[in-house]
DNA sequence: TTGTACGCGTTATCAT
DNA sequence: ATGATAACGCGTACAA
């Protein structure tokens, strides 16, 4: 590949003087800077960024490190991470922890041997203390996203608000038992619950969880609560994974959705508007926290001076679908 | 950042003694040695790969560049890339090109600029002679993923032989009538109507082609189709999201599945597995690609004499599940 | 065994 | 306006 040395020796003038042609510097002769272009296109020329950046520039580059790329809603993110960078000339490097922690602390070492400028992050745990230090070493912009993590720019997604319009929904549309499938750790369980207890003072006893993954176990677990009760039960999931498994073996037993029981899933999946009947499921803003992200990043990297913290929680979108539309024309 | 030149100043011996020491040359004196592995762990050194990089060792960077990341079967993809990239101990920078050649061209020469060690590509257009001139004057190895092309090592799926799974699986189910959901150029529909006219010497007559992807279209033409004839109908679709779409229409229609109509969809999806009935797809060997592309490329970043071009089909495999099995316990 | 000197490709600071 | 020259962080040949 051509160097600017290269180029210089071919068109009789010296380096530096092609740097600054290349560069848009104005005080260059006309003649001399069309020759050097002319070179330049002939040839191809094409910077070295590695020792652009050496020099004490930046290198344009922006880690990610995500959790699991596999996961259709950080594949997602990851798409309009790039973007959005890329808008801004940076390139993005990309890692995938596989919610593993030891592997995570390898990526964020290599993520500093290539001296990225910035980096957006997905950590495993959000609470650990480990990446915290790692990434205060890193003496570079650092955002975290997903998840809220105190002192380190966060925009993540308010789950617990998320969860508070799912029960709300539910209640609306007249479900008078209550399924939660996913984790109780999660926010999104706190607002579900909050938010129901408010409405109906009851409602502890209307509540049944399951934290299984297994199809089996789930399907055990949904027959056990439909022999118990044959009021109609609202089901939030903590995702449309776990929504779809769920109307899967529902419809496997003879439930009618919406009207024996009513579904919401998590993300919004494209793949709730394809499913009969069509799935609710709450929206995350993938593209607005991707966006922020990234220009929160490149604020901090021209204002080094800055040393604010944001802590940027965004706003879930129930978008309601058949599965949980009990109720015609009520959404 | 700590660098050798100052871990040197601190232990009082020379730069090139610590690199030495740091690269595990084993002719140095041991208390030296511990001295300067001491002060480069207290200050958490990690070797600029940039500067390495320039004086003429690899950048250890692979450029991938794909159309569409937010595909889940590009994002698993990807993340396989990543893993293998990862045990050989190099990076990816990553690009999505989002079908849209202008971009890829810009793509392909930020790449060139970062000096990337190899490239792994999803062309937007494999017949193009646009990337293959550029990828030319890159001068590293490169691997198509996912399409064939001529000339440069490329790993990919016989899409042929995956229509003709699909067509004889129909055919063997006892379905009469025969619709394929997709595009007509694709080598999966030639492989589907190959397969299916050798079994079946008046096939042609009982094929039905759907090339829309809005839904609205779609039904319209299942219901004429299923108007005109009584006959049970083997549907193939170019992947499980427009099979999830079908299905959902299908049950809205109120069509039995499997008994009168079969779906397969394609990339067998995790959903698949969760659906009611549960979705019968053609499954990539996904890791399998991504595994070899990787090898392949550093087989040639090992072995830059090696000039063979490799031209590798990967074979598909049908997983048959309950919306395609019209016969009891035959698979 | 260790240090000196040089070069990788670029930018930046000087003179000229 | 242009050309020397130094510097970035590292690896390597060579000398000591």
């Amino acid at each position: 590949m051509i160097t600017m040395a290269e180029i210089a020796r071919l068109t009789g003038v010296s380096q530096p003087t092609v740097s600054r042609v290349l560069n848009g510097n104005k005080t260059v002769n006309p003649e001399i800077r069309e020759k050097v272009l002319a070179c330049a296109r002939e040839h191809d020329f094409q910077p070295n960024v590695l020792a652009q950046s050496l020099v004490g520039s930046r290198t344009k580059l922006i880690g990610v490190i995500v959790t699991d790329i596999g996961n259709a809603f950080f594949a997602d993110l990851v798409k309009y991470i790039e973007q959005e960078a890329g808008k801004a000339g940076y390139s993005i490097i990309l890692f995938n922890t596989g919610y593993d922690a030891e592997h995570e602390k390898e990526c964020l070492d290599v993520v500093r041997r290539y001296r990225v400028d910035g980096l957006v992050l997905v950590p495993v745990d959000e609470n650990a203390v480990q990446w915290r230090s790692m990434v205060r070493k890193l003496e570079i912009p650092v955002v975290v996203i997903t998840r809220k993590a105190s002192g380190v720019d966060s925009y993540y997604l308010a789950h617990d608000e998320a969860g508070a319009l799912a029960g709300r929904h539910l209640a609306e549309q007249g479900y008078e038992e209550y399924l939660f499938l996913g984790n109780t750790r999660d926010m999104k369980y706190r607002g579900f619950v909050d938010a129901l207890a408010k409405i109906r003072p009851d409602f502890g006893a209307h509540l049944t969880v399951i934290t299984t993954k297994k199809t089996e176990e789930i399907r055990q677990a949904l027959e056990e609560h439909f022999k118990k009760t044959d009021h109609c039960t609202g089901i939030f999931t903590y995702n449309d994974r776990r929504a779809i498994q769920a109307l899967g073996i529902l419809e496997e037993m003879g439930i009618r959705i919406p009207e024996q029981a009513g579904v919401i899933g998590f993300d919004n999946t494209y793949i709730c508007e394809y499913l009969y009947p069509r799935l609710s499921s709450i929206a995350q803003p993938i593209e607005e926290m991707a966006a922020l992200t990234v220009q929160r990043l490149i604020h901090r990297l021209d204002h080094p001076d800055d040393k604010s913290v944001i802590d940027h929680p965004l706003h879930a979108e129930l978008i309601s679908r058949e599965s949980s539309l009990r109720k015609r024309g009520e959404k």
